[in-house]
DNA sequence: ACGACGCCCTAA
DNA sequence: TCAGTTAGGGCGTCGT
């Protein structure tokens, strides 16, 4: 079949990006992507070449500019220097001349050359990213090109043409046309970048494989493993077992034919990849080919002679796979539900509390040896169910499609989405705006971190219950501030540098020109997104009216990635690192908002108004109502609903006349919620209120409730108080309080509903996977460290980063004696703990509220009783 | 008993 | 998770 015989046209979502160097010199992009129809495609991209940017500093003469260029242009590296240009950089505006090099990888090496004399920008971008920058791409593209290979996926009338090919021949046509070989994709094309068409964004058929190892506790052995694929919705599952060569080689085979855009299992990152690399290095013993076999899962050729198709991991945590994007499900659950525990079983729970069958417990895992030497079947069931949760807790998170509104705001490719950093995704929008806008793209700073910038104001609260309370915040405040006095690297300035007008002076003293003078990138990508999360909503508001849900739902994703992305701006530009930033940037963010909120306090005690607290956009004022309102909500038709009614009403107009009266340029206050009551102990951050307006609900934050280093027992007693206290009654908490206490001493309680768990960290070591906790000071000073232990000692799962469950089994000896809770794993029931320490630990956290009342942590331990709370009500 | 310190987790 | 930030609460250990 020639080359450009057929051609091949749709729309597509690119995975992963890679490139090829040529043998006869150029590069050529390696894309593998989605198509809208079904099939995976590996887009062969002409026409793009690495290049580095250089300025002279600016002591450089003239005449020894022509010699210095001289010398740039016979360095073997550099293909070519082009005509200068003017860009903006910090030393000033002035030529550029963009050096285009034979190869992405030359450039680390020649750029240090460089530095010697020249200013060097443009010269730390990832190659595959110009793609997406120069033209001006997403992930979602329209593309057309010549098939040079197609399987049976791909569109009929294209695969029948190639069917019965010999694939040497194939392999040759692909690696004429740029590639490396055989690529597992559907189809492979050639193209131009002048055949990639941006598109909207569409929701892109991902095809996801799910698996999941059993393996050895004596040993490092897999026994048996078992991999689900997910096509459309439509599951099919597989399970290997036998020698683990052929475990190995048939999951890869499976990966190879099925070609997954998207790996998943959970805690894969950190267990089942690491073991299935180790084994197969083990297995493989110098054989490359037989290492592919077993362990050749990204999208690049297996035959000849590269390793590229061998997952990896580079210094950092994350597996990179060409071609497709790893998520693991324990991560994913783990960033969007924070659970208090991180067990699959645990997430399953939390996840799907109906669907007991999910985690029928008939495995212990902690004697898997014994399990899978007498009961195989049962092992490859469970194992089965381990696949398939995954998937279902991606679908129930919505973590694909959500990565994937995230790739297309962010624009760039799925994959950079799911593994890049907070600091990539805003690269990619702004080197494409400095770019177009004729400023240089200077290089990540290296080098010490520089001290502390000071942070949001936070008001001083006094304890007890405050009624009628009217909250207000800021809206989006750092990006407000950003946009409102056009605060970007390019728009800073020295304040003795400052012209006379249209100049911002932040209260810090950084100075900032005004649009007059330059108008900043930053803040002109905030207003965009600002617009843009507008459209989105609005978008997803006519499909909800039109009962589209699934249009819908993909709106607001949309919406919510570019929250997540300009929310992501401030903390970004405040580092001290990143490329796009100054020193200065991050105080004076804010130092203006402690002025606005600042400002507004002041203003309101200053007419006696009373702010009970504020935590840096936000503000919590008590509204104008009379003290003998009772806070606690009546039933529609009770006595006091009138007078209820009105204190609310008056409550949301005090509220709205507020936001109106101090809203102005760059700082809208928005009337965010009414409460009847709000309590606080007396410490910052922690609060809890009956919100009456917009809905009935009720609001916690910072407290033990929503930590998931609590125990379920606490949390409960906690959130019942609460209710009761917002109802007025005291008397009751503090009783159920005491008899919870009693029957903890007793021991009336399930341990289970003790179980204190932390995140755990440490390093593994790479030679013997043994896991060393001298990242801690003082590691068997920390009951969680003990806990890890213990877990490894018994043979179960432990990886850094990981929570830790425990009981605490004795607290009257320093270090305290702790337990692993390993019931969920190994089935072991567990009832040994330390009713004292759980007692305690009751009576302190639920004192610290009671105290308010009159009731001290002493005395809700001790077991005499004498209620008057009523008086303080 | 008390304060310094290490550590985790949360609010924003 | 070679790269978002600071403010703040609270638990536990250790040394005095």
């Amino acid at each position: 079949m020639a080359d450009g015989d057929m051609v091949w046209q749709g729309r597509i979502c690119i995975i992963d990006v890679s490139y090829q160097a040529q043998s006869e010199g150029g590069t050529v992009l390696v894309a593998h992507a989605r198509a809208e129809a079904g099939h995976s495609v590996t887009m062969l991209v002409h026409g793009l070449r690495p290049f580095v940017v250089i300025a002279a500093p600016d002591d450089a003469q003239n005449d020894r500019l022509e010699s210095w260029l001289d010398d740039v242009r016979i360095d073997e590296r550099v293909v070519q220097i082009h005509d200068p240009e003017i860009l903006w950089c910090e030393e000033g505006e002035r030529p550029h001349w963009r050096v285009d090099v034979t190869q992405p990888h030359v450039v680390p090496k020649l750029r240090d050359h460089l530095s010697e004399r020249w200013l060097v920008t443009s010269a730390d971008i990832v190659f595959p990213m110009r793609l997406f920058l120069d033209l001006d791409l997403g992930p979602h593209m329209e593309v057309s090109g010549s098939v040079i290979h197609a399987r049976s996926r791909a569109p009929l009338e294209i695969a029948s043409a190639f069917e019965g090919v010999d694939f040497l021949e194939v392999a040759n046509s692909i690696r004429e046309a740029g590639g490396s070989g055989l690529y597992s994709t559907d189809l492979v094309i050639r193209c131009g970048i002048e055949d990639l068409k941006d598109t909207e964004p569409f929701r892109a058929p991902f095809v996801t494989a799910s698996f999941d190892l059993e393996t050895s506790v004596v040993e490092s052995t897999i026994l048996c493993a078992a991999m689900v694929i997910d096509r459309a919705g439509v599951q099919t599952e597989y399970t290997f077992q036998g020698n683990e060569r052929e475990i190995l080689a048939g999951m890869t085979r499976l990966i190879r034919d099925e070609d997954p855009d998207i790996l998943t299992g959970y805690n894969i990152d950190n267990f089942d990849l690491p073991r299935i690399d180790q084994r197969a290095e083990d297995l493989s013993g110098k054989d490359r080919g037989l290492l592919l076999d077993m362990f050749g899962w990204g999208r690049d050729p297996v035959v000849g002679g590269s390793m590229r198709a061998l997952p990896s991991r580079s210094q950092s945590r994350r597996w990179s796979i060409g071609g497709r994007a790893v998520m693991d499900a324990w991560w994913e659950a783990r960033t969007a539900l924070r659970p208090q525990r991180e067990s699959l079983r645990f997430v399953s729970e939390l996840l799907f509390p109906d669907r007991p069958e999910l985690r029928k417990m008939d495995i212990d895992a902690s004697r898997m040896d014994e399990e899978w030497a007498q009961r195989p079947d049962e092992v490859l069931r469970y194992c089965v169910m381990d696949t398939v949760l995954p998937i279902e807790i991606l679908e129930a998170i919505h973590a694909i499609r959500g990565k994937e509104a995230l790739a297309s705001v962010a624009r760039m490719p799925f994959q950079r989405a799911v593994g890049g950093t907070t600091s990539q995704w805003i690269d990619s929008l702004m080197i494409r705006l400095a770019d177009r806008e004729k400023v240089a793209i200077p290089r990540t700073r290296s080098g010490p971190r520089r001290d502390q910038i000071v942070g949001g104001h936070v008001q001083d609260v006094d304890s007890g219950l405050h009624p009628w309370i009217a909250v207000l915040d800021f809206k989006s405040m750092y990006p407000s501030i950003m946009i409102e006095k056009n605060i970007c690297f390019t728009t800073r300035i020295d304040a003795k540098d400052a012209p006379s007008e249209d100049v911002y002076l932040s209260p810090d003293g950084t100075a900032y020109l005004g649009r007059s003078h330059r108008s900043g990138l930053v803040p002109r990508l905030l207003q965009q997104l600002m617009e843009e999360r507008d459209r989105q909503k609005i978008a997803m508001k006519v499909a909800r009216n039109e009962d589209d849900e699934v249009t819908a739902f993909f709106h607001d994703r949309l919406q919510f990635a570019v929250k997540i992305l300009m929310n992501s701006f401030y903390g970004v530009f405040a580092s001290s690192f990143y490329r796009f930033t100054h020193q200065d940037i991050g105080a004076s963010i804010t130092a203006w908002a402690r002025s606005n909120i600042r400002g507004v306090i002041t203003t309101l005690e200053d007419e006696n108004q009373r702010v009970v607290y504020g935590d840096t956009d936000s503000i919590f004022i008590s509204a104008p109502v009379d003290s003998d309102i009772p806070t606690r909500i009546p039933q529609v038709g009770e006595k006091d609903r009138e007078s209820f009614e009105i204190a609310r009403n008056t409550t949301v107009e005090f509220g709205q006349s507020l936001a109106k009266r101090f809203t102005k340029a760059g700082a809208e206050l928005e009337f965010e919620a009414a409460l009847a009551a709000m309590f606080s102990h007396g410490a910052k951050k922690r609060y809890f209120g009956q919100v009456v307006w917009p809905e009935e609900d009720l609001l916690i934050r910072g407290y033990e409730v929503r930590r998931s280093d609590s125990f379920v027992i606490l949390t409960n007693c906690m959130t019942s108080s609460f209710e009761r206290i917002l109802a007025g009654e005291t008397t009751q908490a503090v009783e159920d309080i005491r008899t919870l206490i009693q029957r903890v001493r007793n021991r009336d309680v399930a341990p289970k509903n003790l179980v204190i768990s932390r995140s755990c960290k440490g390093k593994i070591n790479r030679k013997d996977g043994s896991v060393d906790f001298s990242v801690y000071a003082n590691p068997d000073g920390l009951p969680y460290v003990k806990a890890a232990k213990q877990r490894l000692a018994r043979g179960l799962n432990f990886t850094p980063g990981m929570k830790v469950g425990y009981l605490v089994t004795d607290a009257t000896s320093s270090p305290m004696s702790v337990v692993d809770w390993h019931e969920d794993e190994t089935g072991e029931i567990q009832t040994d703990f330390d009713p004292e320490y759980y007692a305690k630990r009751i009576a302190t956290a639920m004192g610290r509220i009671t105290e308010v009342f009159g009731w001290n942590e002493k005395e809700l331990l001790q077991g005499s009783q004498q209620s008057s709370l009523d008086r303080w009500m």
